[in-house]
DNA sequence: CCTCCCTGTACCAATATTGAACCATTCGGC
DNA sequence: GCCGAATGGTTCAATATTGGTACAGGGAGG
């Protein structure tokens, strides 16, 4: 079974461990057990635990053993169950703090073409007449200016904030900010950081993304 | 025997992976072994994946196999599996983008208490003789700061920064990048961040953090 | 004959696994 | 308190697996 070997480990050892098989003790057998059992060498073992130690399932120490990790509050996925619960003040909080240096990475670095998709979205959201549908392309122009500032892992994270503003509570708060008026005004604020985008002026683009921010701020938390 | 056998090779192959024969393993098996399974010659089966790796159906490593692409990339599994695909630049970027407002919020926000456990991070990061010791007080005193903010999503989105560092290339990096000058200087560094913490002046702590970070981004990346 | 596709083969490059040795730490028994 | 066994940590060279590439035929259809 010369294949990737590791991996496959990885996932029994992963199995065993939450089915409780050895999460009784505590303690794991020793890895040279563990290898033999699997018909394995060490190191392939030791590569399958060092992937269970990095997402914080397995705890090693030298000279006493491999253990499991107590309810564990440093995993992605608790990481991610927490982020549901963040609130709209924070979550805005955070947007005025990483749009505007979007859109300003944005008018530095993005391509024509890019620029391009950042005005269908505009251009659709406003032909839009309804809610869901404006909504979608709202979504879709902030998102595509993110793509256009180059930095994978910023794109990264407002995907993550989009993912947690479409759950429910967002969703409902969302549709009761709603009306044609602040419609349009979205529409029009988006043209003006459009507008900057297009004629290459960071600064420009992040006063007025964070102009934009402001208003949303204001419409959907009534401060 | 028609003619394109390697077109319909590809039909097979692409209707094997939506029916999601391996789509649950991600890895496909090695071309020699579905050459054997087709009763035709690798290379034939290598034009077939070339067609499915153009649409991007498939993605192959030299070394590694052939695997299914994922789908659902708007989940939020597939967007942290993406995270950690960041490169060190990417990251850099949004730390000096993020931690300095951090810091600035903190000196603001921050009760007593909170600050004394700024400090104690900051006195056992001084006092680790070893890396991997140093390595924990650091991303700590840095992990508190975040705590001060106030900013619950904030203080997430740092701690999936620190986790995605933990993981391999990462920890090489830092590994490599290591030396007992450096160490001395990030204490520094720390302590000025610190001293404007405590006088609770935001601009000063956004501005000592923005440095520190430069100082780490020339360390890591060498620029 | 020429062209195109498939076959068969050989080798290259990247990655994974093996097997072994040695180190560092912990723990239990003397 | 010391020693030895047990255990995780580290490193290295050798081997195996796997996709990447190139090339020399062979057979079918024009």
């Amino acid at each position: 079974m010369p294949r990737m070997v590791a991996d496959d480990i990885a996932v029994a050892l992963r199995d065993r461990i939450t089915s409780g098989e050895w999460s009784s003790l505590g303690r794991l057998p020793p890895e040279r057990d563990l290898a033999a059992e699997f018909g394995v060498a060490r190191n392939t073992v030791r590569r399958a635990f060092d992937s269970l130690q990095r997402d914080g399932t397995v705890i090693r120490q030298v000279g006493r053993g491999t253990f499991v990790a107590r309810e564990n509050a440093n995993t992605m996925a608790a990481t991610i169950a927490r982020m549901e619960g963040t609130s709209p003040a924070d979550m805005m909080e955070i947007r005025q703090l990483l749009e505007p240096a979007a859109a300003a990475f944005a008018a530095t670095n993005a391509s024509a073409g890019d620029l391009d998709a950042v005005r269908e979205a505009h251009e659709a959201a406003c032909a839009a007449g309804e809610m869901p549908d404006f909504e979608q392309w709202d979504a879709e122009f902030h998102h595509r200016i993110f793509s256009c500032s180059r930095n994978e892992f910023l794109k990264e994270i407002h995907n993550l904030m989009r993912i947690l503003r479409n759950q429910a509570p967002w969703f409902d708060m969302k549709k009761r900010s709603f009306s044609e008026t602040r419609r349009r005004i979205y529409c029009e604020e988006h043209g003006a950081v459009l507008a900057a985008l297009l004629s290459r002026d960071p600064d420009g683009a992040r006063k007025a993304m964070l102009a934009h921010l402001r208003t949303v701020e204001r419409n959907m938390l009534g401060r």
